[in-house]
RNA sequence: GCGAAAGUGGCGGAAUUGGUAGACGCGCUAGACUUAGGAUCUAGUAUCUGAGAGGAUGUGGGGGUUCGAGUCCCCCCUUUCGCACCA
């Protein structure tokens, strides 16, 4: 008889959710596990393979979690907000919250079609007023102390989304990480959160907790500490002066030339009257430059100078002031002190515009009068460098920064490359900015008690207008919390990965009103034991989320310091070769499988395809294998039906009084068991199932020849380890012998029987210079002296050593005999 | 350019501390049962050679360490990912 999945998967689901069998008492927290996947953003794509990939196997583990008698919390909810439902409204006119409510019950229904063990309710959506209320707050509580702050700077400006993005959202070819558009800079006030302020904890942080290196070293990356020393240049004949940063303060001797950003004020301060017009030029043709062409290492670098001098402070010097596009303005001073000695890039452009090249860092085992052929940037002796000559450049660093900080003209300082995080949206769909402007008054957030600022729904879409809040009086019009007069809203709404940064905290209670969650929950649960989403959102989710933990812990609300203990990639499940997404129409519908096969044999398809981390170019080739180990399985437990399971849960067999047949089974079983639990642990789904599979095999060759009670022992053990990878099957399976109650209502795990794993025979491999000439089966344990024996008794060792002088044998207990001959 | 990971049959992929390479599955071949099978079951399936027993070769390529290397070391090639003037 065929498996009948639709049925029997129907009547599990109905049965987990009429019985709460999911449901997680939050207040048992001995053996508490947060186990979550990125939730889902509901856009009209529906569920496709990639989040079954992230999904399914994650659900597996929690279950093998459960199993193991963890309090397992697993909830599931929607990323609600978002640009795609905007876009969508632009241009079928229906409005973002209808399409995502509709996207939301179509996904939740595909969700449950999954069977995953999703506590129902705890299921949140970001788009509701009872959450963004708390965006709102969060953000009243950063500006409290001074961490949201507004800025007229220039921004990553998308022209497709007509929207600011934050720097970590363009991508390194200067498109949008959304939209795919070319990105352009725009000068705009804008709302940032002071994410800099972390960056020291955001780095170390990442050494306590239990992430891919991968992920850790780009978020080290991303935030960029490096440590060196501003120091103070001033101009001569003015007033002016800048600092730069620089990691080589022992090379100031050799500084010959400064640059400076073409976006940097004091470029206009201070260019000489007849070098303003190529001045001007330049940086008006640097601004027509892409990111991508600007940014770009295989660039030749340009510059012009601006005819002002500046003065070195450890030598009193005079040297040029020169502007050029390789200087960037948002990172340190957006000055550089060019040392082309020492420097590749600053070499490069002395050489280019014959600027003075000065060697004062020698290189070990080279003369002072070598020629400098390419800049020499490692550890040396420093040279020409007035009192600091002769020292090794790594001390004169200290040296040198010493002096400079004695006489008031720099001092040490640690650098980021990390830049505050760009929250404010030009957009519709999402969470208003609490904000007023009051003619008198000016900035002025709205007060706690009146939130939530809530999100109009009548809106104009038409394209084109900016941002549909910005023209809509009514939501716009506001009178001052402060004195009462007309004042106008902030139109902007902030980014959706506001929403996702605490959105874990929420899940605990998403009824919770007193304050943005629970925070006796939130100490008792976090942090988030295993975390599993895509790696793409290393720099960006990923390190945001950090922040607000670390804030909310800051401002007493938690009680850890990180957010997810473990981070588990789920790999990229692409199609020929690319990754899908409608716009390729490359996806493939999930749905259709599960029609064909079911919910379980897709899920375990999918854990069966490769590593979990590595992912795969997707093909439906082998679904049949997996669909047909579970009919097999099925008619397996079928032919059992009439086996009766009273059984003690942790019996155990003497071994030497089974039959062969009964032995092996018995060995197997256990054998499987313990590599089940290892395997999975580990998130080795591939694996995991091959050795059911094995198992299976070996079952339905000597379980017919064993007595019932191994039968009901084995069958028993099978369909428990059967349970995380194929629920519905293993709950039919686990009924079909008779069991009153399911297996994940009242779970548990079985022991392994280490008798069982104990071998009685061990194959020896025999090898000559190497090569395999003989396998024996050998007594385990046995003396060296006996397999020496055995092993020249054999016929075939005796055909390849004849004649032969023998120089050496190795013998590996258990395992090889090695006989080395000339 | 820099950094990281990977490269194993026709295919997806297995392989504790170096110790039988190719588990498990797909596909393929042969056979059985069948009116039939794109169902099921049994056997086989790295390559070359050989009737066979066997022999030789074999984990991207080339060297090395070792009794023994997919695994460790050096060089090279390819692919994927990340970073890309960070002062």
């Amino acid at each position: 008889m065929k498996y009948p999945f639709n049925e029997v998967e129907q009547k599990w689901q109905k049965y987990w959710d009429e019985e709460k069998v999911n449901k997680t008492d939050l207040s048992g927290i001995e053996k508490k596990l947060y186990c979550l996947v990125m939730f889902i953003y509901p856009s009209g794509s529906k569920l496709h393979c990639g989040h079954w990939y992230n999904y399914g196997p994650t659900d597996s583990w929690a279950r093998f979690k459960k199993l193991q008698g963890y309090n397992v919390f697993e909830p599931m909810g929607y990323d609600a907000f978002g640009l795609p439902a905007e876009n969508y409204a632009i241009k079928t006119g229906i409005h973002p919250q209808d399409s995502t409510i509709k996207n939301i019950e179509d996904i939740r229904a595909q969700l449950k079609r999954m069977g995953c063990m999703y506590d129902w309710d705890a299921e949140l959506m970001t788009c509701v007023p009872e959450y963004y209320k708390w965006n709102q707050w969060l953000f009243l509580q950063l500006y409290k102390r001074g961490l949201a702050y507004k800025k007229y700077a220039p921004v990553n400006w998308d022209p497709v989304d007509q929207t600011v993005l934050a720097n970590e959202q363009v991508l390194p070819d200067g498109t949008a990480e959304r939209s795919g558009a070319k990105v352009i800079k725009k000068m705009l006030a804008q709302w940032n959160f002071k994410i800099t302020e972390y960056a020291e904890e955001l780095l170390s942080g990442l050494d306590n907790i239990d992430w891919p290196e991968k992920t850790k070293l780009m978020q080290k990356n991303w935030i960029g500490k490096s440590t060196g020393a501003e120091v103070k240049f001033t101009i001569e004949g003015s007033g002016e002066s800048f600092k730069v940063f620089t990691t080589r303060p022992d090379t100031l001797f050799g500084v010959t030339y400064v640059v400076l950003a073409p976006e940097s004020e004091l470029v206009g301060k201070i260019t000489k009257p007849e070098n303003k017009k190529i001045v001007d030029e330049y940086i008006q043709s640097v601004q027509s430059l892409s990111e991508i062409e600007r940014t770009s290492t295989a660039k030749e670098k340009t510059g012009v100078p601006t005819g002002a001098l500046a003065i070195n402070p450890v030598n009193d010097e005079r040297i040029p002031v020169w502007v050029a596009d390789y200087v960037l303005a948002s990172y340190g001073t957006g000055c550089v002190m060019a040392v082309p000695g020492h420097d590749e890039r600053d070499f490069e452009f002395a050489n280019k515009f014959s600027l003075p090249i000065r060697k004062v860092i020698l290189e070990g085992g080279k003369k002072l009068e070598d020629e400098l052929t390419e800049a020499f940037t490692e550890i040396g002796t420093m040279v020409n460098s007035g009192d600091f000559t002769g020292l090794q450049s790594d001390d004169g660093i200290e040296k040198i920064t010493d002096w400079l900080e004695e006489k008031g003209c720099g001092e040490r300082k640690v650098n980021f490359r990390l830049r505050d995080w760009l929250i404010s949206r030009q957009r519709y769909w999402g969470t208003p900015i609490p904000i007023i402007y009051c003619e008198n008054c000016g900035e002025v957030p709205v007060p706690e008690d009146q939130l939530p600022v809530e999100l109009p729904y009548e809106v104009d879409f038409r394209p084109g207008g900016g941002s549909p809040l910005a023209r809509n009086e009514n939501f716009l019009n506001a009178s001052c919390p402060k004195c009462g007069a007309n004042a106008k809203r902030d139109a902007d709404t902030m980014d959706t990965f506001v929403d996702s940064s605490w959105y874990y905290l929420r899940f605990l209670n998403r009824e919770f009103s007193d304050a943005i969650f629970d925070s006796q929950l939130g100490n008792n649960w976090t942090p988030v034991d295993m975390y599993v989403g895509g790696a793409e959102h290393a720099t960006m989710h990923l390190l945001y989320a950090r922040f607000i933990h670390k804030f909310l812990r800051d401002i007493g609300l938690i009680n850890s310091d990180e957010p997810f203990k473990k981070l588990i990639h789920q790999g990229t499940i692409t199609n020929k070769g690319a990754k899908m997404s409608k716009s390729k129409g490359n996806v493939v519908n999930p749905d259709i499988f599960i029609d064909n096969y079911g919910s379980d044999v897709f899920r375990m398809y999918l854990m069966f395809m490769g590593p979990y981390e590595l992912g795969g170019d997707w093909s439906d080739k082998g679904i049949v294998g997996v669909d047909r180990f579970v009919q097999r399985v099925y008619s397996l437990f079928k032919t059992h039906e009439t086996l009766s399971v009273e059984q003690a849960p942790d019996q155990i067999f003497e071994i030497e009084k089974l039959k062969d047949p009964e032995k092996n089974v018995y060995r197997n079983v256990n054998q499987t068991l313990q590599k089940f639990e290892t395997e999975i642990e580990h998130f080795k789904f591939n694996t995991a199932l091959a050795s059911l599979m094995e198992l299976l095999n070996e079952l339905q060759k000597d379980l017919s020849n064993s007595s019932d009670e191994i039968k009901k022992y084995s069958l028993q053990r099978f369909a428990k380890m059967l349970a995380p990878l194929a629920p519905h099957l293993a709950e039919e399976c686990w009924q079909i012998l008779g069991n009153k109650i399911t297996i994940f209502e009242n779970p548990d795990w079985y022991k392994v029987d280490p008798k069982a794993l104990i071998q009685e025979e061990a194959i020896v491999v025999v090898q000559v210079n190497g090569k395999v000439r003989a396998k024996l089966n050998i007594q385990i344990d046995l003396g060296e002296e006996k397999v020496k024996g055995l092993v020249w008794n054999d016929e075939k060792v005796k055909t390849h050593t004849a004649g032969k002088q023998v120089v050496k044998e190795i013998y590996v207990k258990n395992k090889i005999y090695n006989i080395v001959v000339k």
